[in-house]
DNA sequence: TCTGGGGTCCTAGGACCC
DNA sequence: TCTGGGGTCCTAGGACCC
């Protein structure tokens, strides 16, 4: 038998830029100009066009410290469209999928694929797939090709900075030494902020110095993890693609405040609402929930101010998907651990130990609620119907004062009849 | 004035037991 | 003053990812 599972390439698919590409697609007049797009409440940066990068403006930053640049350069701002960023993300995955068998969607702008052995010439595939993919959507992507998921992504931040052709690039045994080389070891697929210091400590300072590394002295002073990507950038097969459609293990909804918040009713508001949100992503993945987790926090950035964060998990006598019960385990939470006096940020709620409907154990003591079930079912026809939160819990409140700010949305072309493009002719 | 959100996995260390 | 040792299980928090 043939193993050419093992000998199958596999390529990581990357949109560039995605979410300020996905700006330009629909207003051609942003193109070679510099657009940023921002984290809810306008607050931090998470996507940046290359023109930005250029001006050497880091991620995450916050938009207030760089208010003097967007000022200079006239960068176009939006605040993040994720109806909009998802709907062209979806598009992108069919066309990806259509061609291949074994894939995952890593992220809104990620998937690796297992390239199909058929194509015997994997960059003249990959170069295929890119140049359909921006004539079908308009978005740029770079592909990384290579024996393993950590040589795909190192061949994928090597195709970005010119390495290759047309933005794809392949590594194999013929010229892994010379490439790896050129890459640092943060840049590294699982290597953050605190495995560079200890790895550079060490004298590993590129990714070739990590493939030679020896991998069990990796594991005792490092974690299993890191002697994985060691394997990888070896060539042997570590980190398996995921499943498609793989159910999610915990479920989270959490918002900061777009003002500070103290009384004792508005976060009940917000956790009601986060409760029920979380309720809705659990019941769409056809699974029942066994803990619950609820946080609060003060602002960390006003030192000025006292500080006080607290994260609860309440278990639950018998495994939930409806939401008034939901609701109810969180509010339980909440009160816990609240305290009055301090100036509160950011709240969320997070579902934890989750079974799939049929694994779910019977109580002795407490019955199914089938009746809250169906409520909670038919609740979600109906806002499925007519929009979200057209039927929600008198709890969550009637106006969301504390809710977010997006002050430069752009329209939700291709998801909302109303906001189709229009044209002037 | 203004600082995101949603995940996964691993490990250290406490609780508990014999 | 002396005050075991080792195993398992669980969880909070860290590190990392996009």
């Amino acid at each position: 038998m043939s193993s050419t599972k093992q000998d199958s390439y596999i390529a990581i698919v990357d949109c560039n830029n995605f979410y300020a590409s996905c700006e330009r697609v629909f207003n051609p007049a942003l193109n070679n100009k510099p657009v940023i797009v921002l984290s809810n409440n306008d607050g931090c940066v998470i996507a940046r066009s290359q023109e930005v990068k250029d001006l050497g403006i880091p991620m995450g930053i916050p938009v207030f410290k760089i208010k003097h640049l967007v000022e200079i350069h006239d960068i176009q701002i939006f605040s993040s469209n994720f109806a909009l960023y998802g709907d062209i993300s979806n598009r992108i995955m069919n066309i990806i999928r259509s061609g291949n068998s074994e894939m995952e969607v890593y992220s809104i702008d990620e998937a690796f694929v297992t390239i199909n052995p058929r194509y015997t010439d994997p960059i003249d595939y990959a170069t295929t797939l890119r140049n359909k993919i921006y004539q079908w959507t308009g978005i740029p992507v770079s592909i990384g090709i290579g024996k393993t998921k950590t040589l795909a992504k190192v061949a994928n931040h090597l195709s970005k900075r010119g390495v290759g052709k047309n933005n794809v690039c392949l590594i194999d045994s013929t010229n892994d030494q010379d490439l790896l080389q050129k890459v640092k070891v943060h840049d590294i697929w699982g290597v953050g902020r605190r495995k560079q210091k200890f790895l550079k400590i060490n004298g590993i300072y590129n990714a070739y110095d990590l493939k030679q590394a020896n991998p069990e002295w990796i594991q005792k002073h490092m974690t299993i993890i890191s002697r994985h990507t060691v394997d990888e950038l070896n060539g042997r097969k570590k980190i398996e693609l995921e499943r498609e459609f793989a159910t999610k293990k915990s479920i989270s909804t959490s918002r900061s405040f777009s003002r500070m918040i103290s009384d004792l009713n508005t976060l009940r508001n917000a956790i009601s609402s986060h409760a029920s949100r979380s309720a809705e992503k659990l019941r769409s993945q056809n699974s029942f929930v066994n803990s619950i987790g609820v946080y609060l926090c003060t602002n960390r950035f006003r030192a000025d101010l006292p500080q006080y964060r607290r994260y609860i998990n309440v278990q639950l006598p018998v495994a939930l998907n409806d939401t008034s019960g939901i609701i109810n385990a969180a509010l339980e939470g909440l009160y816990a651990i609240y305290k009055s006096g301090y100036e509160y940020k950011k709240c969320g709620v997070i579902l934890n130990d989750l079974v799939q409907a049929n694994e779910v154990q019977q109580s002795l003591f407490y019955n199914r609620r089938d009746k809250d079930e169906r409520i909670s079912a038919s609740i979600d026809q109906i806002n499925q119907a007519f929009g979200s939160d057209t039927i929600r819990y008198a709890v969550q409140g009637e106006n969301e004062s504390w809710s977010i700010k997006r002050e430069k949305l752009s329209p939700s072309y291709t998801t909302n009849w109303n906001e189709f493009l229009t044209l002037k002719v």
